[in-house]
Parts: structure tokens; sequence; C-alpha cells
DNA sequence: GTCCATCGTACATAGTGTGTC
DNA sequence: GGACACACTATGTACGATGGA
């Protein structure tokens, strides 16, 4: 039951290993019976590579990584990651790479992950997302000289291709949307505050909000769990003047309005629109369902995983845009009290 | 910026690289002063180990794989997947192990995988969940001669340790549940034929409810999607006698009935009261909410994952048993009509 | 002669530049 | 010049041998 390496089937068909090695390579320096049959026997044999000993030789591991700095309370809720996996292992089965997974609890486990693969030379890049303000990992990474691409919300980044979202595309739709059906004064309950996208989100919905005379925009800060969602809507109502529809950063901070719009004391949408930055089964499941914006994660994480084997291939690769987002009406935004 | 290797180290230090690597792997062999000097020499380098090397003359990967064998659809809606990811990764970083990642649409590519896995030495084991009828992967790891633990509901299977679900034990605290409360006909809803548990939880299910006089069980297919869970239920509610109690073998299929019970014609919990077999956020945020089985899928994997590595270390591991799962009483299920 | 520290070297596997018939 | 073999590369581990106390 030994696994087979290239020297047994050197001894099986009677030549010597280097010969194997052209053969299965495809390089030229075997006659092309020799090849066959050495073809035929590593076939037979059913002989793989061994990716220590191919990593070993020419410094590659077809390997690459991805870190989920999120905590498992969040992960278990959030669908988006577990797209992203697929996406990423989607691309990468095709061209034969392998997924290295880990989860980090805090950005110091995070950096020790990527020092330590990339020391054991045991990923040859990572994917990046969920940029932060003042993110440490782009400079380490850079540093260390790991190829790395990055998947999200961010500017441009020297020696990182990103793969882009156009918010403010996505966010004036939302605006049009609730403009339309009379919302004057929106509420935004946001993402952590240490994320990217959180403030650049806020920044496109003021730009929006800004091209339409009479809107107002006021944020408040969720941490994308139902508590959070709660208790920052419960802030944004209890103003002077309240929003009257209020857009939140992931679905999960938008269902918890509906399903607790009572003690809240309102009700969906008839006081109060809600509308999700994600779409998920959870938004369309809840009573009134949830209006959200759809994007296709499956599809944006593999076009990120083939930048990231073009960048390592090449030493380069262009920056990208992720597919847009398609805004999905549906109960829970209304026209507006008095309308 | 070259990466140090341990003949770095030794010349640096000035012996050989047998002490080094005596030393950095903390063996016998070297005076503790010349140790010392090696581990600060190594420190101050900031050398690790390169894992190709390592695999490669040790044979070990320090790498345990797991194929997730379901569609995209239904890995993005159930959360199951993620924290199993959450519980196997906790467990191995903390070993120095990490996790490869793969998704298989089909049993082929399934299989495939881990033949490609083994023959390129990049895994030292896998994980198996979600046994099938007559499923050809534990003989097909036992031929490779691939470590492999079982997590989930299985039988006792020769080389392959199994940390198995007490499924009757649960069952039977539904089954009373619904008892009290007057149920007399209960329906079950369940996963793909061709998975054991499905098998299994039906048979329990059986066993339970010829314990109780009077009590009858009727079983429909459904696929774990919204549509197959309705269709399902549409079949059970137009026979002459309807249940007046459904389990659902998973929490999408309970969700859906409730969120289509409307043109199911029922009222849950008035009418039929209705009981998820795995919990979720879906079951906590639709109303009603939805009773259902919880248990830990985080500590279960972990805990699968250390058995792994004990597989791996000493050749055997014993069989496990899951945590028990809990009841969560909910507003979807109520008396029995006419109770 | 024993014990310990240390060294030399073979080994794990695949890839590749140079030499030979 | 085509078709091959040999020897060496990559890095870390482990066994047997050697030297000194």
């Amino acid at each position: 039951m030994k696994r087979p390496t290239i020297i047994d089937i050197a001894r099986e068909v009677g030549v010597s290993k280097a010969a194997v090695s052209y053969a299965l390579n495809g390089r030229a320096g075997v006659s092309p019976q020799t090849r066959e049959r050495i073809l035929d026997v590593a076939a037979a044999m059913g002989w793989r590579a061994s990716s220590a000993a191919r990593a070993l030789s020419n410094d590659r591991a077809a390997n690459i990584g991805i870190v989920l700095a999120r905590s498992p309370e969040v992960l278990r809720t959030e669908p988006f990651f577990m797209q992203m996996l697929a996406g990423l292992e989607q691309t990468l089965s095709a061209e034969g790479f392998s997924l290295q997974l880990a989860l980090a609890a805090d950005t110091g486990t995070e950096l020790d992950t990527y020092r330590r693969w990339w020391a054991e030379r045991r990923v040859d890049g990572v994917v990046l997302t969920d940029l932060r303000v003042s993110d440490p990992r782009p400079e380490l990474l850079r540093e260390l000289g790991t190829p790395a691409v990055f998947f999200g919300t961010a500017g441009p980044m020297p020696g990182i291709p990103v793969l882009r979202a156009d918010e403010d595309e996505a966010i004036r739709s939302a605006i049009t949307h609730l403009a339309e059906l009379g919302h004057r004064r929106i509420g935004h309950v946001q993402g952590p505050a240490d994320l990217q996208h959180t403030v650049r989100r806020a920044d496109a919905l003021r730009r929006a909000v800004g091209e339409t005379p009479g809107l107002s925009v006021h944020h408040a800060s969720g941490d994308y769990t139902e508590e959070g969602g709660v208790r920052a809507t419960r802030r944004l109502l209890s103003a002077p003047n309240p929003p009257t529809a209020v857009i939140y950063d992931n679905d999960v901070m938008a269902v918890a309005t509906v399903v607790h719009a009572e003690e809240l004391g309102v009700r969906v949408p008839a006081d109060l629109s809600v509308l999700a930055w994600d779409d998920s089964m959870l938004c369309q499941v809840v009573r009134p369902a949830i209006t959200a914006f759809a994007h296709s994660v499956v599809v944006d994480s593999a076009t990120a995983a083939r930048m990231l084997l073009e960048l390592i291939e090449t030493g380069s690769a262009d920056d990208g845009e992720l597919s847009p987002r398609k805004l999905m009406p549906r109960g829970s935004t209304a026209p507006a009290p008095g309308n």
C-alpha cells in the first residue's frame, strides 16, 4: 500500500528517474515511446507528485491561505464566509491548488498565522478581506513578500491587487428607492467602526444623500449582532425627529429590527422601512421580508482567486471590480408615513 | 530577506546541522549551553521549519483535510458546516496542524480528492461527515491507509473511529414533548434518502413511537431545501388523517413550513406543531419561533479533531459520543387541536 | 570502558544542469 | 544531436560513528 514515487516508476520502466521526471513534466529529453511507457506505468501505479518534495524542490506549495478573522458567533450566522470559501475553492481546485484555512480571534493571531505560513513555505499567497482602518496586514505581507490580493472595499494598495466594490452605485440606488417612497430622514446602522467598509459606506451614503436636496442621514454604530442592531436602532428612534427608513450594514441587524419591532415601538414597514446591505435566507423568511442588496459572493471570490494565481504566476495582477449589487425590493420598505 | 535554514544557523553558531536540529526539537544530544546559543541565533534569524522539508523527511504534513460534499446552495444556508470548520480548526491550530479544505459536487470528485491528497502526502488524515447509505468512502480510505474519523450518525466502522450521536435519546425527548401536548399522529419530513442519518433517524422515530401506544408516525422525503420541505409537508397534510405535528430533519425545511403556512392551509401552531432537528438563527427569527434541537457543533467537531490527531499519533483511537442534543421549546409547538 | 556531546552522512522526493554514448 | 544517466539542488530528520573526559 506504499505510495509510489518516481523511483518506483523508473525501476519498473527501466530508466533513470530523470527520464521519468522529464516525461511526467512534458519536457524534451525522452523519446516518444519511452515517454508513453512512463506515463502508462505512472497512471497504472496511481502516481501523484509528493506535494512536499515538489514544494521543496521548486518553491511552490500549490496552496493558498485564508484567515477568517471574525468571532465564531458572527461566522456562524453570516453565510458570506461560506460562500467566499466556495468561490475560492472552485477556482483553486480547477488549477491544482489547495485551500488552507485558519481562524483568528484577534489581529495578533492573524498576523502570526501569515508569518508562520510564509516562513514554513506552506502557502504561495493569501486572500485578504475586511480591510480595517489602519490595517497592519498589507504592510506585513509586503514586508514578507507574500503575494496577496484584497477582496472587498478598499482603496488602491501598492503591491496588492484589489478586487474592489463600487459602493457608490449601490448606495445611490438604495437612496433613490427610499426617496421615491417619500423618505427624507434616513438612518444608517453601521458595522464595526474598525472596518474600512463601514467608514467608506457611511461616506458614500453622505455623498448620495447630498445629491438629493431635502434628504438627511443619521448614523449609529452596530456590531453585526442582533443585540447591537437593536441597540443602535433604539438610539436612532429616540431622536427628536427619528428616521423613517434605516439602512443596515448587514442582514442580521436588519432582521433583528424586524423581529423586535414591537419592543422598539414601531411597525415595519408602516412606521419604519428597513433595508439590509447583505441579502440572505434570513431576509427572505422573516415577515415582512427584508429589502436587501444581493451580490454573488461565489462568483466574486472565484475572481479573487484567479487574480491571486495570476499574481503568483506572473508577479503582477490588475485590480478588478466586484460584480454590482442588486437591490431586491421586498415587504420591509414602503411609503414613508404620511405619504 | 532570504529565508534562514538550519544550515545558516549551524554556520553562525559553528556547529553541525544535526546539533541544530536536536536543539530546535528539544531532543537530547546537545549541551545546555550549545542548545541555548542555537535557540538564540534561531530566534534572532526568525527561523521556522520549512513545512515541505519536514513533511518530506518525517512523512508528516501537519495538515488534515476535510471535503464538504453538499451543493453550494445548501452550504450557504446551513450554519452547521461553518461551525464544524471552526471547531476543527480550533483543535488543530492548537496542536500545530493546519486545515485543508475542499468542496465536492459529487462523490466521484470527493473520492478523487482523497486519493489526490493522500498520494501527494498533502494531509495526514481526514474528517468524514454525512455517512451515505452505501458509502464508498470508508472502503477507499481503508484501502489507501488514510487515517480518518467519522463525525455524526453512523454504526461502528472497522478501522475508522466514530464520534457518534445518540439519536434515540433525542428523538425520545421530542416524542415525549409532542405526546404531552396531546399529539397522536406525528409527521416526519426527512432529509435526502441517501444519507445514513436520514434512515437511522426514521428508525429511531419508529422505535420511540412504538413505545407509546396510540401514536403513529408518517414519513415524507425532503431534500433540506425550502421547496422540498414545502412539497413534503403538502404531501403529509393531504392524507385522510393528517398529522398534527411534524418533525423536520433540518431547520430550513421547518422554517419553510412556518413561512408558507398560509398557502399550506394551516396555522402554526394552532393546527400544526413544527419541530426542527437543527437549531439556528433561522429558527429563532421566524414567527412563531421554532422548537428545535440545539447541539454544540463547535465542541463536537473539536473532539473529532482530537480523535483524528490521536489516531495519527498512536495508530488507534476510541469511538466517542457527541454531546447530547437539547430540546429548545419555542412557539411552534402547542397542544394538539382539540386538546 | 562508559558516557556524553557532537559530527558526518544517508534519507525522504522531485526537478534540473551537465556529461556521455 | 537525440536520448538518456549522473549528480546535485531544495531542507530537516535520524542513525551510526568519533572524540574527549
